[in-house]
DNA sequence: GTGAAAGCGCTAACAT
DNA sequence: ATGTTAGCGCTTTCAC
């Protein structure tokens, strides 16, 4: 009954007698004996804590993102320690001292925003550790990568309108600056080139995915006079809020214009029309960042690979054929 | 130049004679060295760890009142982990290991959804260490909570309708279940019973929160054919969806029927007509959680008192005077 | 198969 | 003002 032969058992090491593992396990049992988390890190280097940091928590696919990270952590027996950057401050200090004080074993950082600074300190803290980034790609870095293939994802959604037989598609992106929609913005492209047709400037506008943005980029369609019977805007806030705005412009859904959101947000069921958009899974990006994270924490020297996961065309009424 | 030394000056002690100070600091820069979290949590039995524990990430709110959470966590110098109780399994094992191993000095509880042995395993966990619970009171449970003051914003939803005139007043109630909803509701009473009127059954539907549930409620009073020119939905998915159910029927809102909501969700703006609605600040009660949690995790034996956030009413377009 | 001894990196108590 | 000693609770050799 020496303190080793305790720590064989908790371990579940072969190498003990069954009558003395039993005897053990007994006592641990009585005395609900737990092993002092900060002593078996501190002899064995591992935390099995692992962090995510996000910088935008308005951002509605946080909460089931966050769902997916923590269950999959918690079903590979690690925790989730949680960092944003906020609102208020410079963080990184914060963090670097989670990274250097050894209490976190891998990171992923969840920017859907680009930050100033951000890839200096992801490159900086992926020195002492492993690193994934969920949803953005810096430029020129081997950090891996889980994302939606938003390319294939702008893609469908075009040709669900091209399907349909419109020919004049405008399109409402998000801030260029997202890989996300510059990422759908080309894949919309390949869609229409496959149809003969090419992106016409004057029938796109950038959004900075607000309700607010779609609605006046469907007003400056509108005002530049240009055609148009098919739209895809780069999430559904922007698609509802044009579609608000059409309507107050008397224009009707799917008569007059359709219609083809992306994100599949829970509020799309229940536009007015019911909206055609393309889904992505916030918490399967979730869980796809954290088999990533763990993969390579336990694996440091494995090649490693990005994860693209798989977006899919939901329709429903604000889409149909051409008048 | 010995180890004690060193510590003195990394955790700012006094007795450090300037020039030492110096040195040491100067190799500390040098070489980036960061103090192991883990050998001192094992001396200090401190971990400087937090929990949040949610049980539903679904919750539109959940991303915001995180974000206060792990602001307010930062800012006193501690972590926040993160768990749920989730989609999966059951995993009050896995939280209890939280808690024993020492490797969390507080939890906060944001269980908007009571659940099935909740109130066991939370008073199981406040045995170990400071609990506070966020948006639910268990009954006969000396637990602290954080939460908005439901009853006033019931109050003054109810107070709005009044003042433009009506009398017929229809709600949609949160699932009782929830103390939000009985608090709201009893809060909507209060203003009735001041204005010599009663809450009429017939004028009462429960709903579950959803946009269709809102829908369904509004067809629900439609049916029943008793006259109402107000109506106040428990959040604003179901006012929202109960907005349609009143456009659908040919009712205009707000000359026809004035509605209030509850929360002032994003969307809330963007609807048609703007609603107007009692808003409450996730983002706040995440911090006032925190801070109620570090307050207690720092003096034990301090009467703890719950805190109880304002709510506001902002008034848009979905309300007006009575035709 | 089991226990004795050493050490993980730090802080606290004591001695100088 | 600084160094020495001890010990936090574990895991890992290494004897036996």
């Amino acid at each position: 009954m020496s303190v080793p032969t305790v720590s064989r058992v908790i371990n579940g090491r072969p190498d003990v007698a069954l009558e003395t593992r039993q005897r053990v396990q007994e006592v641990i049992d009585r005395f609900n004996f737990q092993p002092s988390a900060a002593a078996r890190s501190l002899v064995s280097h591992s935390t099995r804590i692992l962090g995510l940091i996000a910088n935008d928590f308005e951002e509605p696919s946080l909460g089931l993102m966050i769902a997916g990270a923590q269950a999959e952590a918690h079903r590979q027996g690690y925790f989730l320690i949680l960092g944003s950057n906020g609102r208020d401050e410079d963080n990184a200090p914060g963090y670097m001292r989670l990274v250097q004080q050894r209490q976190v074993e891998g990171l992923v950082f969840f920017y859907p925003i680009p930050e100033p600074g951000a890839l200096e300190f992801i490159d900086s803290v992926h020195k002492d550790i492993p690193v994934v980034t969920a949803a953005y790609r810096f430029p020129d870095s081997r950090i891996p990568v889980v994302d939606h293939d938003n390319v294939d994802g702008g893609r469908q959604a075009v040709q669900c309108l091209l399907d349909y037989g419109h020919r004049d598609i405008a399109m409402i992106t998000g801030p260029l600056a997202w890989k996300a929609a510059t990422d759908r913005m080309y894949g919309g492209r390949l869609a229409l080139e496959a149809a003969g047709l090419r992106i016409d400037p004057e029938r796109l506008v950038e959004g900075d995915w607000s309700y607010q943005s779609g609605y006046e980029a469907a007003h400056t369609f509108l005002e530049r006079k240009v055609p148009f019977t098919g739209l895809f805007a780069h999430n559904d806030r922007m698609a509802i809020g044009a579609i608000q705005a059409l309507h107050d412009s008397n224009l009707r859904v799917p008569q007059d214009v359709s219609v083809v959101g992306f994100d599949d947000i829970p509020g799309a069921v229940y536009n007015v029309p019911p909206l055609t958009t393309v889904r992505q899974s916030s918490y399967g990006m979730g869980t796809a960042a954290l088999q990533l994270l763990i993969h390579t924490v336990q694996h440091t020297e494995d090649p490693v690979e990005d994860i693209i996961l798989k977006t899919e065309l939901v329709m429903r009424q604000s889409c149909g054929p051409r008048a």
